[in-house]
DNA sequence: TGTACATCAGTGAACGCGCGTTCACTGATGTAC
DNA sequence: TGTACATCAGTGAACGCGCGTTCACTGATGTAC
């Protein structure tokens, strides 16, 4: 079968995507070769004309993966005042707990990658970096710092939440952890806010 | 080799611990059961002896962990005002950081614990719920409601922070998100004293 | 437009390898006398 | 106390299996004329 010019890319996006999916539902050593291609409707074979190596589809299909949970986030702050609510919502929410395969790769996969090559790990700095930057904007801060650490401290939260969530077996206790997650990054964000020393004179973070 | 009484009991000990560590810092599928024997400085085949199967050794390493967390937090809590701050600096730190295979489970395996089997989940629930009754205790507030979503959240934060500062490649950004942990845990913490309405009196925690 | 050939993405058998688990065997130690 | 036998934890070869990767082959489509 030859493809017309294009198409070639096509399919390799279809792979990509799919893999993403799987890859997130089943952690990085959960699924086969064999199984991720057959999630694109082919067999294990025609990989290698695609991706030099199981790992470098790894590595591909996670940044894909960060990169669709910022643009999720992009949109959902567009034209909206500022703060993380939304994003908060979203994130620690029953959907994202129950759909791994859809949603962000640093609850399922940040523990894998701690244990992955350089590479993978480069990767994966450069994009969180990106994340942070664009958290980092819904914290307006009388410091860039104080800023970013707030952003840093409510992804970590946001993630923690997500990591126990996910793990535990009772759905009650599974919700009450959405819930005090959710709850845990109002605190943080409203302890500047309204106790701490910033948001006063920039005016900024009133949301919470 | 035929061994005393009581022998057997202590080698099946020191596979289970050797066992714990591998486990923490290769993750549930990053060793196999020769690797861990060799830990134990035995060879593989002598495993069944002890143990029924991969898994069920898994299941009791992971609980050893955690049972070896809580008794380091209980101890560091001894004699000592509540507060959560104790345990917060010697989870959020670089020693923890750099050494999951003596550190507390969570970070490390609460990713692979979502894709195992029922079982090893409701091991973990269980073992999750202790863990939180502990924290719990240092979250004095008017109700034990919000006493536990404020444990909650203080562990998830937790979690968050050492799965991602283990993840990136960078040890100053590294740093930066341990040090985000500690004051996110901080804030949470101090807007329920200072800025909430408990604490004091009944206060409820309506606090946004 | 039609025909002959070249291309190359996809197939599926096969490769070497490491895994969890089993098992016949070993030999140090417990027990009986 | 000394001797003969029984026990069984530990050894390491072997098992079946699934994995990532390779490769000879296929056949639909592009290209030349």
């Amino acid at each position: 079968m030859r493809y017309a010019k294009g198409q070639k890319l096509h399919i390799r996006n279809r792979i990509l995507e799919r893999a993403s999916y799987g890859l997130l539902r089943k952690g990085i050593h959960g699924i086969s070769v064999a199984d991720l291609m057959k999630l694109a409707g082919m067999t294990h074979g025609g990989f290698y004309t695609h991706f030099e190596s199981r790992e470098a589809l790894v590595i591909e299909a996670f940044a894909l993966a960060i990169d669709r949970t910022v643009d999720r986030w992009l949109k959902l702050i567009k034209g909206k005042p500022v703060g993380i609510e939304a994003i908060v919502e979203s994130y620690l929410n029953r959907y994202h707990r129950d759909n791994p395969g859809n949603g962000c790769p640093l609850p399922s996969l940040s523990a894998d990658i701690s244990r992955s090559s350089p590479e993978t790990r480069r990767t994966f700095t450069k994009k969180l970096d990106g994340m942070i930057d664009v958290l980092t904007r819904l914290f307006p801060r009388e410091s860039a710092e104080v800023a970013r650490q707030d952003a840093v401290g409510a992804l970590a939260t946001m993630i923690g939440s997500i990591v126990l969530a996910r793990a535990v077996g009772n759905k009650m206790l599974s919700d009450d952890i959405l819930e005090a997650g959710r709850q845990a990054v109002r605190n943080q964000a409203a302890f500047r806010n309204r106790c701490g020393h910033s948001g006063e004179k920039n005016g900024s973070g009133v949301n919470m």
